[in-house]
DNA sequence: TCTTTTCTCTGACTCGGGTCAGATATCGTT
DNA sequence: AACGATATCTGACCCGAGTCAGAGAAAAGA
């Protein structure tokens, strides 16, 4: 049923605002053109281009040079390696992008015209939810180094939280341990990407979570984290589901892990996933809760 | 707001839903000729298809006879006029036709398989919700005549709603009445058009509504009607507003109206437009509550 | 009956989007 | 200095989508 109406919904958008939409974007150049403005923003490489619309390296190069023709961007050799180009919006090219972006907004602005205030709020609310659950159906889980910018960066934002949740504060301790305990053989880091465009360099991190070794047979689930923005989808109860399946394939019978007391949500999930309440096993000063679960 | 969440939603829709929708309808073939299987359903004419599609003769001709050529459709002369040409179906056709259906709604499911079933159902109703507001949005008023089918149509909804609602039931009186009262000058008769796909002949009717006049300056709202399906998306007060409009360019001074008292909601309306009570003003038997408003 | 209109089809064409195979220049490594 | 890898560009293509101008057959009107 789910199905259907989706499909449903499908064709009506399609028809009311997808193609509208690309219609008058291509403002009498090619619509591929008007997306490259966008694309470029502050600047940016050709090849940075290519692999970010994943288009031949022909093409970008035509598309490029029907644009600079119009004068809208202009292109000098990269300062640090002079085989690229580095491609910037000309006055004129961040013009048009901004009327382009003026034309899409009139667009909605007429599409939404006749509803009354109220039920524009509410179709902005329904379409904004739709847009979040559709974000979590496509995150994806991969196993990463602990090391790599991406996992520094969910790695920090977990500790910053800690750090503002907690009264006491919260320090991370001594960095780089992670380094051997959540790589393989000993352990995983998992993070969680969210693939949600325009948010570079990498896919926006939606959260993260580790395993590692604890005992033979025992492992330990640490770091989960879910970023504020994404929760409410879900993502915190299949995070800790595809961990469980990480420890499992490695061979563990039994999963673990501390909390404290201060973070409700995660222990109502803890309990209702199976895990039962045990003793103190480590000496972390912020855990108040242990919990185990046979795998 | 609204604008730029509509529009962020929008750009997230057509990267994970729209394309790749068409990308994987097209098995082979061209995608227009994909799209004609689903058009053609139980057979139509040529000219019928290029209209509904708003192709060029010339473009349907060809697609059709590439699909002739795989031995989906096959095409006869319209036994009534045999300028024109019936297109229908073959069994290998048909078969085609349910296998891009299932594959369609195989996409989706796939898409919604990491979503748990409680945020699945979540997300089809609020597609689902947005889909109605955004037939809201674009649903269009038409003065037409009434003696149309399309009128008729919107009639006798109307008439069949009131007898299932009124204990007593209803009884129209004599047809035809309608013929002078609501076409100019004396009156109009405004259809609410639903452009969602299709509903054949015309697009799906939404509702209707009339204006007539009662005596110099004074105009009579009736036959004010919403399709079930169309309710609770401000249809209702849009419609009002509409004749109302449509009374006072037509020089009335004062709108009056009658309804009974079984139906709250509408009583509800025309009290917060600005309508106040008065007395009887004619013999409906079926009037209990009359109301009046300076236009 | 003759003329005009309607309906479909064909051929010739345009255009945007995109691929592919080099050519050229630069970088990194040995 | 030489070699292979990398980044961009150019020219030659292909293909699907769509337009346009008739041609031919049938229907409708005078």
């Amino acid at each position: 049923m789910p199905t259907s109406t989706v499909r449903r919904f499908n064709r009506l958008h399609t028809r009311v605002l997808g193609v509208l939409d690309d219609d008058f974007l291509s403002r009498g150049r090619p619509l591929g053109a008007s997306r490259l403005l966008f694309e470029i923003g502050d600047g940016t490489t050709v090849a940075d281009l290519r692999d970010r619309l994943d288009l031949d390296s022909g093409y970008v190069s035509r598309l490029l040079r029907s644009l600079e023709a119009d004068d809208l961007v202009s292109t000098a050799p990269d300062p640090i390696d002079s085989r690229r180009r580095f491609v910037s919006l000309t006055d004129a090219g961040r013009r048009e992008r901004a009327e382009l972006d003026r034309l899409s907004d009139r667009h909605v602005d007429d599409l939404l015209e006749p509803l009354d205030p109220r039920r524009r709020v509410e179709l902005a609310d329904v379409l904004d939810r739709a847009r979040r659950l559709l974000i979590a159906a496509t995150v994806t889980f991969a196993d990463i180094d602990p090391s790599t910018p991406e996992a520094l960066f969910a790695l920090r934002s977990y500790y910053a939280e800690l750090d503002s949740t907690f009264e006491a504060g919260f320090d991370p301790g001594e960095p780089g341990a992670d380094g051997v305990d959540y790589v393989r053989p000993r352990g995983r880091f998992v993070i969680v990407r969210i693939d949600d465009e325009s948010d570079r360099p990498f896919p926006t991190v939606g959260g993260c979570g580790a395993v590692t070794r604890l005992e033979p047979g025992v492992a330990e689930i640490k770091r989960m984290w879910i970023h504020p923005d994404a929760r409410g989808l879900g993502l915190a109860g299949r995070l800790l589901r595809h961990l469980e399946d990480a420890a499992r394939s490695d061979g563990h019978r039994r999963v673990r892990l501390d909390t404290n007391d201060a973070l409700l949500p995660a222990i109502e999930m803890y309990r209702t996933s199976g895990y039962a309440e045990i003793d103190r096993y480590n000496d972390n000063p912020y855990a108040r809760l242990f919990f185990e679960k046979p795998l």
